[in-house]
DNA sequence: ACCTGAACACCGTTCAAGT
DNA sequence: ACCTGAACACCGTTCAAGT
């Protein structure tokens, strides 16, 4: 609030004068920058529409890093963030999966756009900085107390992995697990189920 | 700082003759709360090992809602949470995946228990009320507006769903997907794999 | 209609001073 | 060895007072 205030040149109690609070604010912000989520068409292919929605959500955050807490903390969600919700639910029970289930789906990707995210955006180090870090700290990872991690290590400095992780190697994971789930004729047994708790 | 001094009946300043600052007595928390992860066993079967491993995280995560946030952020990492990952990749890489793939595979499980517990920690209404929150909101959930979100309320009110959804779906789907992967003999051309950015 | 000064109830942290 | 008072540089928010 103050520094927001500064940086318009004016004191943080003026701001109360357009916005009730800084709940408000924040509810404003995410609703302006929601926009920038590809919003699946109700009669799109599905998992086209989801993947297309996930790495715009993450390219979103990527451009807005203060977005994933505040986003996933917030209780009343703004219009554009429901209409995202409503279009994703759309498609997805437009393509024969039921209420329960394209909760289910949604929620399950969601988790993977947020959690992915987040553990990218608070990594300490630069991608391109990978194998300097690795080089940097091998001494201090002990190969007798860590020793997989120090072979891990030795692997980046060595040039044999990059130590790049991927946003699609886990959401690709669950977009075919979900598409064979779709395919099996019977679902009840052989296949992930929600189960109590 | 100023309120765990308090309730020692004790002043703020003098937490500092024990701790260096705010930082490292996060550091000290977090370390204690880790031994509450089942840590992989180098030598067991890998997706029953990190299904335990899962669970147990996100049971401690519930058990101290506190963590998420402050585990995602921390940058210097304690022993046993370094502990924690030089056993999930052992038992991945013991079980026959290379050190990259032992990477991703815990970065996709990771993202899922951090995302879902996430929204789950900050879901703002009980699962046992979700009935009568459904029941609350749904005449401010227009249904020409939000015609999808409004029929799902419709079911939850209903009793056709419970609005429950499942941290064990979204892992499942992982662990089934990877499961597929790993007894695929040309993974190259037809499973997610890592690509740029 | 919009902005502000003074004030309140908070933060984490430092440092010289006490026992 | 441990604790504290005073101080510094921050927060979000209220409310009466100004233009």
């Amino acid at each position: 609030m103050r520094r927001l205030a500064g940086a318009f040149g004016v004191t943080a109690m003026s701001l109360y004068n357009h916005v009730a609070n800084k709940n408000e604010l924040i509810d404003l912000m995410l609703n302006q920058v929601a926009a920038e989520i590809e919003i699946p068409s109700v009669d799109g292919q599905w998992q086209e529409m989801m993947r297309r929605r996930a790495h715009s959500m993450r390219r979103m955050f990527l451009r807005h890093r203060w977005v994933p807490p505040l986003l996933i903390s917030q209780i009343t969600l703004g219009q554009v963030i429901l209409r995202d919700i409503d279009a994703t639910v759309g498609c997805l029970v437009t393509n024969g999966f039921s209420y329960a289930e394209a909760d289910w789906v949604r929620n399950a990707i969601d988790s993977h756009v947020y959690g992915y995210t987040l553990q990218e955006l608070n990594f300490p180090v630069e991608p391109s900085a990978y194998r300097d870090a690795a080089a940097t700290y091998l001494p201090e990872i002990s190969s007798s107390d860590y020793p997989f991690m120090h072979a891990a290590a030795l692997q980046i400095v060595s040039g044999a992995y990059d130590g790049v992780t991927d946003f699609s190697f886990g959401l690709e994971l669950l977009l075919e697990g979900l598409e064979n789930w779709q395919h099996q004729t019977n679902r009840q047994t052989s296949v992930p189920r929600p189960r109590s708790g």
